[in-house]
DNA sequence: TTGTACGCGTTATCAA
DNA sequence: TTGATAACGCGTACAA
């Protein structure tokens, strides 16, 4: 238990009668270090217990090897893929990651994005900021960003198309002879506006009448939100949720009025989490492609860091509507 | 986009015409730096985009303000209500918390530890480690480990009575009439092994025969394995799963095979993830308290650094049985 | 309040 | 090429 002083490359370096910078270069990997004296020093180091200390290594190094994400809320695990993503490109690039993690509420935002930025980092990828666009722009003239998911004039991004998946799910809807389609709206302001114009689009290109209910990430919220709706003058005889916790949030209350999903009720999310796919869920849901996402916004980040002046970078990716369970045809 | 030079605190000294140390002083708030001065510093640091540097200030300072944070996965939610509890008592404290993921087959432990450990935090919060025993003692020689609903010897840890847990679902099954009752295990050596332990008492006390199908936290390995149970010869009648994930996964094999969960066939998870609360699925489960767990590790993690020769730091926490829809009377 | 010795690697420069 | 020397990065802590 008791904690071993810290062994330094100055150790090793003095056991394998050699300078620090011979260490270093070992660790690295780079030339100037003969095989035979390069194996000699890692067993040396093995055998003392040594590591690399990467934050001296941060402090002193040439930099554009760090990578911050910068990731909403852990608990809603489209995030969690498209962290996979990321880390599928940082780490074969033998990047280092560093993580922080903000609020549902958005209120940790500038917190998260500061402690990145005190971190040192080189980049960073930001998934699902709901930070205001001039305070994400502010934070990239310090750091360059890569939102994802959402455009932000200036700031590099691998942008989804918001509005044609939202567009889908409302033909999809209306597709099933829906009329009153609700939207369970994401806060204002936070930067996924593109899903509410398409539902707003799709619902007048098919002849009706938009009907937006501001709802939040919580998923107790949104059940709130929905519990109105349905409990209101003509109630929704489907409800397309800003993305899918709000969804399940939809669900629930459902689920206490004994509105069955897909029969009494037609339900949409957006994100297509793993949670989505549950048999006994089955939720309908535009599915973001979250991996490949992220795995676009690792490379734009590596692209960045590798070319500071470059014009704004962008990707696209298109969402893809996933039909399951909780849609149906329109009660008569 | 531009990425400006970075502005360090000797900046920030000469605009004010002070030294390095008090603006230092000035930004941590700390004692010898007179009120009028010290805003005047921190209205310069702001005029000129300043932000204290983490790296340097890690490597330069007395340490005992980084807590590291392992997590097994990010697709796990229980893990993300522990994350919750651990930030709830770090943040407040001003310490910085640094995360490193692990992979869900365990492989991917060691590394984020090491990296961890190269991050230079003075203890580490190990959630969902699956790494063995000696293992995990071997890094608790370099840095402290808070072990969360594990216990290993000689590792400060904040145990939870999986036995108990476990214990606690098969005499609600039993209750219910089930005598085939199977156990979706935990792959062996990871660290869990109360569970199947308590399994297998409760089992024997109830004058039933334990069954035991090994699988893995993945959800679709614990259908194939749910699957291969429901289809061999005298299929159980109800499932134990040793996490809610497997359990998610016996649910998808059930619903394949037109079983309805809590009739057909009774299913009970472990964690009481966000998601088993979901309607649709209503899973019965074992509530882990994982936020209780969280602010405990660490509370721990404090101590430990506080003291760090004293014995080995414990806490216990017991699970609580979560009735919902998925468990139901055996079928006749 | 200030001067200054750290902390621990990395990298440019130089010698063999 | 192989290796050594020394400066550097950015705060922190303690003596003055």
């Amino acid at each position: 238990m008791r904690d071993v002083k810290r062994v330094t490359m100055e150790d090793v370096a003095r056991e394998a009668g050699v300078s620090r910078a011979l260490v270093s270069i070992a660790y690295r990997d780079a030339a100037g270090v003969s095989a035979a004296t390069r194996a000699r020093i890692l067993a040396i180091g093995e055998r003392l217990g040594y590591a690399p200390d990467q934050v001296a290594a941060r402090l002193a190094g040439v930099g554009g090897r760090t990578v911050g994400v910068f990731i909403q809320d852990l608990h809603n695990d489209v995030f969690a893929d498209v962290f996979d993503g990321v880390r599928a490109v940082v780490e074969p690039a033998r990047k280092s990651l560093v993580m922080a993690v903000g609020t549902l509420d958005g209120r940790g935002d500038a917190a998260a994005l500061d402690t990145l930025r005190r971190s040192r980092v080189d980049v960073i990828v930001g998934v699902g900021l709901q930070l205001p666009d001039v305070a994400v722009q502010a934070v990239s003239r310090h750091v360059p960003v890569v939102a994802v998911a959402r455009d932000i004039p200036s700031v590099d991004a691998v942008i989804t198309d918001n509005e044609a998946g939202a567009r889908a799910a409302v033909e999809h809807l209306a597709g099933l002879g829906h009329r009153r389609i609700a939207f369970l709206a994401n806060p204002p302001g936070d930067g996924y506006g593109g899903r509410g114009s398409g539902y707003a689009a799709a619902m007048r290109a098919a002849g009706l009448a938009p009907r937006v209910a501001s709802s939040s990430y919580l998923r107790a919220q949104a059940a709130i939100d929905a519990a109105a709706l349905l409990d209101g003058p003509e109630p929704p005889t489907a409800i397309f949720a800003h993305n899918d916790q709000a969804a399940f949030g939809v669900l629930d209350a459902a689920h206490d009025r004994g509105l069955v999903p897909g029969v009494d009720l037609s339900v949409v999310g957006y994100d297509n989490s793993s949670m989505s796919r549950a048999p006994g869920t089955a939720l309908t849901t535009v599915d973001l492609h979250g991996a490949e996402l992220g795995r676009a916004a690792a490379e734009l980040a590596a692209e960045r860091v590798s070319r500071p002046d470059a014009e704004r970078l962008t990707r696209t990716s298109a969402p893809t509507l996933i039909v399951r369970g909780t849609t149906g045809l329109a009660p008569s």
